[in-house]
DNA sequence: TAAATTAAAGACAAAAGAGTCCTTTATCTG
DNA sequence: CAGATAAAGGACTCTTTTGTCTTTAATTTA
């Protein structure tokens, strides 16, 4: 798999914090159960995001966790260099320590098209475009 | 990492045996030493690819490992398979159980057509072509 | 202030990936 | 045939990832 799943979880999760912009918190528990994630597990990613201040959160009823900026402000690349931060746009696809420009891989030219390829999909991709597909097109976040 | 580690040394390997295309056996203890993998774990990968008919192996003296097939017949993408199975040019990027073409998940799309590049690149990418590299241009396989 | 609610934090457990080591089997050479 | 060589196979350990559980801290509401 591309990213991890601790990474996966923590996209939806924001994804899933995104569509409901007009609450000021969403507690934890009702995204672990929506998105059918372990709410502890969940909980700690979430301190992930909350630690690197994508997200803020609130203790106490009425609490939970929000987005700290506008979701047009966040991209799924900030999320995968929060969560997974070991930078996977910059390792060689055949996982060789020494590879690089100047001694690159059998694979480094090729791979190294795709990759920037990649970065930009998900540089470009923002919560707020992304929650508003799930608000509008029925897709889905979920099983 | 896109491909987990028992696969990059079974790419890196397989090249390695790519490049010796005259000898018809490599010994395993030859390309670890060479490739700076551990010895009785490539010995592991290495039955892999050859119970999926990849490579063939000899046993005693003068024996080792060799291409079953011609190396312009093996692409990257074989080993891949052979290897890592579980399939990475089919899984969500978000890791979505559910999400198909009919219930596309926010990403689907967008990720589907660089997937798509990204299969297309690595069945392109034949064993001959990449020892051919590894022969003519001083590109490494190792640090 | 007391009780309820909700995130934070840390200890622990399970599963998967990566790597080591030892024994067995097949093959070659003298 | 005897000894050396090299892959096959299995048991085992270590590490990382994933997931669970319990306690603590902060906040709200009655």
């Amino acid at each position: 798999m591309l990213l991890s799943k601790t990474c996966s979880y923590g996209i939806r999760a924001a994804i899933y914090i995104a569509v409901q912009k007009d609450l000021r918190y969403v507690p934890i528990k009702e995204i672990a159960e929506t998105l059918k994630i372990s709410f502890h597990f969940l909980t700690k990613i979430l301190q992930i995001l909350t630690k690197k201040g994508i997200i803020e959160s609130s203790k106490g009823p009425g609490g939970g966790v929000g987005l700290r900026i506008d979701p047009s402000e966040i991209s799924i690349l900030d999320i995968i260099y929060a969560i997974d931060s070991s930078d996977i746009f910059k390792e060689c696809v055949l996982g060789l320590p020494g590879c690089s420009k100047e001694n690159p891989c059998p694979m480094h030219s090729t791979w190294g098209v795709l990759r920037l390829d990649l970065y930009e999909m998900l540089r470009n991709e923002t919560l707020e475009g992304l929650a508003s597909q799930v608000i509008n097109k029925s897709i889905l976040l979920y099983e």
